[in-house]
DNA sequence: CTTTGTTAATTTAATAAATTAACAAAGAAA
DNA sequence: TTTCTTTGTTAATTTATTAAATTAACAAAG
């Protein structure tokens, strides 16, 4: 509940102003106060303020319509900057973002002892890296860092990961201590969101599979958390009647049916294999269509599938979007599950539905966490 | 995404100041002033519009606190009024509200020929009725009308209604025609879930128990209705792998284990029954611990609280709110219904999970229609 | 090369609605 | 009684908008 004062009223065409700048690359101030409906001294006025404060350039001169060439207006990639990093399971991951969200740099360094301290240190360092890096450090205008589990973004502080013995950890403040940037706390999943988000998503339910399967729900390009931070926790839903128990002790679970690890060790008895095999053998087979990995591979993408249905029924999202582990496998996972997804869901709810895979891959979580930041820049929320 | 206009700034302002003195009932200039973080000088003059509106008026000196006493501020109950109509599927239920919503009229037609000219007529007639009762039909400020099925609420029109043959049918025109009133139509679930947010709550799920099982999503509160309005179709979730065939063409469906019907159909064929017998008559006896009551109304709340927790999982909402048949057994169904949630959902998901009956009961349909119209007027988007 | 008509961007003046400041009204406390 | 508080109003000021006028820059047509 907003209230109604100069600054807001300013502050709301400001964010309109440089977020058209940012979706339409190359936009002149008459295009502006056309679609926005403010009159064009407002958008000169703003427009000024925003060159001075190195957000947006003038970059060249469109084509006349008849009459004096529109100057073109873009985001100064140069104007500011972001850092974006992911704790995750095996490797802390992070980039380093122009003010027009290109990579600039992008770093992954594999994690050993899996503790507090050693994910601390090589973060210290790869932030020092990257300050060391731009000429001007103050450019920088936030850090985002995303975990697997159950964290409070609020507090900025990691409540549960079920991979990392930690118990609960005030991420915010470890980093507010050095760095005197913003700085955000999410969930890995919501940070791929966010990503998405950026990429001018706006409804739509991001599903990251893998070893852990979690969603992150967007409504009107804005992530739900739920009354708890716990939404998305699509991993537990119970799916079939039985099927093998899930780590949280309950049996049906998704996560224990569609999971990577689930279905190599399906895959594993049903072979009864003497050494171990990795989950991209098995799409290898699957693509042979041996007998084995097609059953396991096809029930895991039916439960998968299923559960997605359930999703969509509910939500009728606009778009599905897959990240992850089955996002490298287009052709052969993604298309048979929407083909599935199409048959189990109500044909109201799924006329429209977009099944698509992630706009990143590997650096999603470290893209995403950067672009959060981004997003909450330009709701001119920092 | 709105625009920063002066009009906005004030309608904002007019908004805020509004709804508070609708939640608190009784508050003075000053505390108003205070609360929103704007000026007294502001606060005067957008209530002075507001009284001179007829929404507000003066009530009572409050007491001081060490200086002049405070003028309390209420909503004119008398200022406005508004029309809900819910187009049941055995009977027509209308209500007539004033401004602080509060029930001045209700009347409920039972229909017969479930014909669309049936429903337009008794429609108009209650409609006249309303109008001729207040002196100044100019200070009716709506009509809400809720009916079940796929609704387009933005084009006003009923897409598909599986319990009418009456195909697409576009009931704004038809009360537009007729009535210079803004009209909001809706599915009746969401109407109901409407009357609720009037009732202060923000994030919940509604659940409307009966012949079909249909949900409404509510967070922030405002109505989530996805891509195509088909949100809610919490009926069609697969919950158990096999089960009877539902309506809908799949098995396993909720509606087809926990609906009215199918709990009645399966008690009936248990007890291998020639005569009909009815829902309360079942209940009945599932107090008194019959077996077969028991086994049809345990296997229905079982199902019925697993599909509740995969929700729960999923959006982690504040509270679930039960109406319809379910509702009015609170102690015999909605309590184990309860533990059955606990149980079968995600412990962070469900930590502060409230599961409570709906605040109104056969009206909620028709209440919750003119509240959805009251909600409307107080975003000042009449 | 000139004229005419358009479109783009800026400047200036008018206006809407907020805030601040000053004060009257009304009671509490000393 | 006198002084202090709190409420609510009015007047003056400030902020940021829009409308209108102006300048800049170009296309089209002759």
């Amino acid at each position: 509940m907003e209230k109604g004062s100069f600054k807001n009223m300013k502050k709301q065409n400001q964010k309109n102003i440089l977020t058209l700048i940012k979706n339409e690359k190359g936009i002149s101030r008459a295009q502006i106060a056309d679609q926005l409906e403010v009159s064009r001294a407002t958008v000169t006025n703003i427009v000024r303020e925003l060159i001075k404060l190195k957000l947006v350039r003038e970059s060249k001169m469109g084509m006349s319509r008849g009459g004096r060439r529109p100057m073109l207006l873009k985001l100064n990639s140069e104007g500011a900057y972001v850092i974006g990093i992911e704790w995750g399971i095996e490797a802390i991951r992070a980039v380093l973002l122009d003010f027009e969200a290109e990579i600039i740099e992008e770093d992954q360094i594999n994690t050993e002892k899996y503790t507090l301290a050693e994910y601390k240190n090589h973060t210290f360092s790869l932030i020092k890296k990257y300050k060391d890096q731009l000429k001007d450090s103050n450019k920088i205008i936030g850090i985002g860092l995303g975990i697997h589990g159950l964290v409070d973004p609020e507090a900025g502080k990691s409540i549960f990961t079920p991979h990392f013995d930690w118990g609960e950890v005030d991420i915010k403040s470890i980093l507010a201590e050095k760095y005197d940037y913003p700085i955000f706390i999410d969930n890995d999943v919501r940070m791929m969101a966010a990503g998405e988000i950026w990429q001018d998503r706006e409804d739509f339910i991001f599903i990251n599979t893998g070893s852990g399967i979690g969603a992150a729900l967007v409504f009107k390009a804005e992530l739900h958390y739920g009354n708890n931070y716990a939404a998305g926790e699509f991993g537990h839903m119970k799916i079939t009647d039985d099927g093998p128990i899930c780590h949280c002790g309950k049996k049906g679970c998704l996560e224990a049916l569609s999971s990577k690890e689930s279905i190599i060790e399906r895959y594993h008895k049903l072979k009864d294999l003497k050494s171990e095999i990795n989950f991209d053998q098995i799409m290898i087979n699957f693509q042979k269509e041996e007998n084995e990995a097609l059953i396991v591979i096809n029930d895991a993408l039916k439960y998968f599938g299923r559960a997605i249905s359930d999703l969509v029924n509910i939500l009728n999202p606009e778009a599905v979007i897959i990240g992850g582990l089955f996002a490298e496998y287009e052709e052969t996972l993604i298309k048979p599950l929407y083909q599935i997804v199409k048959e189990e869901s109500l044909a109201q709810a799924v006329k429209d539905l977009k099944i698509s895979t992630a706009y990143y891959q590997e650096f999603a979580g470290a893209a995403g966490a950067a672009e959060k930041v981004l997003n909450n820049f330009f709701e001119l929320k920092i």
